[in-house]
DNA sequence: CAGGATCCAGGCAGATACTG
DNA sequence: CAGTATCTGCCTGGATCCTG
């Protein structure tokens, strides 16, 4: 994904395409916001309210501006209750679940990891 | 990590600390750059002029801000041969080649969901 | 070759106010 | 309640120049 490299022959056109996308993907999901709301949706139905709740310093146009591109690649589902007061709903999709998966293993890393990476701090400050 | 909440009992210190560390790695590692940086170098030992190379887009800065950080926690090895021209090496520690498995589901993921997401943007689209 | 330092523009993200 | 819109500051990240 990072190191392909293209000839210029025109059968290779759709190859670059795909990786171009491949690249936009990653670029759209491969932050922050992103992976802890995907984290924090899990397989859970939560409300707009209820996400901003869960994930700490998250402001409220991060949210939606996030929960939009997600929506928008088809990770979240977003359904809304006409009733008043407004109802909307997020969930992952199937495809969400899927990277949610990977997310996960990230977060286990993370814990799994913290007392080496303590220590390798501690080493590069001196 | 996401949800997690603390009562104010003292014995949370620690978890809070832990829980605070963890986002904090999350946040370092969680970008685009980072991730693209530990997906490039894999089991390989890769120069700088070869990582600017490899990543397609990623400024001089960028990339020694990232590396920086990578080392900073653990996550790169950086030798330093005292050469002239200087020749600088940098590999992935155990801890990084842990993560890049998670990073390898992400792209596998990316590159499964390919369709399913041009189509999601093509439903967003109306 | 590797990478630090500096300058500067553009975009990101927060705060606030307003609608359905 | 959920969301859009606008304004604004700042901070990220690119370009450039300089060292060992």
């Amino acid at each position: 994904m990072v190191t392909k490299q293209f000839s210029g022959s025109p059968e290779d056109a759709d190859l670059r395409r795909a990786d171009s996308l491949a690249r936009e993907i990653f670029s759209d999901v491969a932050n922050k916001w992103a992976l802890l709301i995907i984290e924090a949706v899990g397989e859970r139905t939560l409300r707009f309210s209820e996400l901003r709740n869960e994930i700490e310093g998250i402001s409220h146009k991060m949210l939606t501006q996030n929960l939009r591109m997600l929506e928008r690649n088809g990770l979240v589902d977003r359904s809304v209750h006409p009733t008043v007061p407004p109802r909307v709903e997020y969930t992952l999709t199937e495809a969400g679940q899927g990277l949610r998966k990977t997310v996960d293993g990230m977060c286990d890393w993370t814990h799994r990891h913290l007392g080496d990476i303590e220590d390798a701090r501690r080493r590069f400050g001196a």
